[in-house]
DNA sequence: CAGATAGTTTAGTTATAACTAAACTATTAT
DNA sequence: ATAATAGTTTAGTTATAACTAAACTATCTG
């Protein structure tokens, strides 16, 4: 349960919820945070048992686990699908997104 | 939803499903914090909508507010009533119980 | 009225969650 | 082997939520 606590979460699990996608391209979705904020929320999620994740080449792909949230699985849909939730969930995600937009860091091999 | 967040306020939202009761039960069924701590989630809950108050004489009573829960209200019976989540919310409760035991204040009229 | 009871509120503390920056591993391409 | 891409992890910071202690309001009782 803890583990939808927080919005961002929620956002996540709600992008990978009917489709596989790779970390890189959750991150895009959220470009407010840095790649390892991201990472650091899929680790969360996939302890918590939300998530499946599988490896592929360079990439990793992540996908909602609905069996492991029981009865929440169908509340969820249910809201997510509703016009008022969907005003609600947004003023929270809108509310947890202040302050300076950061970028993912231009990683070099070997850089000071 | 982030009103959920918090294990406290699942656990005061449940005591509260289907019976009306006094903020006083409501702190007794959870004597690890204090009257203080309690009347704030009151609050916070109140404010997110999830709960009706009504106050008579020197007593405050709470009842959970089912309907403003959407989807969400079935979902969460579902779960309280499945053992094996169950388990789990109790495992969460038990995590966020670590420390000492304070008591209600002996509050006086005029004490230094 | 004084004192007890029921609850709220304020101000300050503490615990925890979320985040950043940078180092790191692994894979692929040149 | 070098460099780029994809992702994770660590260590430290910052923001926020939860809590405590005490002061406070209000109602009831003698």
């Amino acid at each position: 349960m803890s583990a939808l606590a927080s919005p961002r979460r929620m956002e996540i699990l709600r992008l990978v919820w009917d489709q596989e996608l790779p970390a890189g391209d959750i991150h895009r979705a959220m470009p407010d945070v840095t790649f390892g904020a991201v990472s650091l929320q899929l680790k969360h999620l996939l302890e918590a048992g939300l998530l499946d994740a599988r490896t592929e080449s360079r990439n990793r792909f992540y996908r909602a686990r609905k069996k492991a949230l029981g009865p929440m699985a169908k509340a969820l849909e249910e809201m997510w699908s509703d016009a008022l939730w969907k005003l609600k969930l947004a003023a929270e995600l809108d509310e947890s997104r202040r302050g300076p937009r950061p970028q993912r860091r231009k990683t070099k091999g070997k850089q000071l």
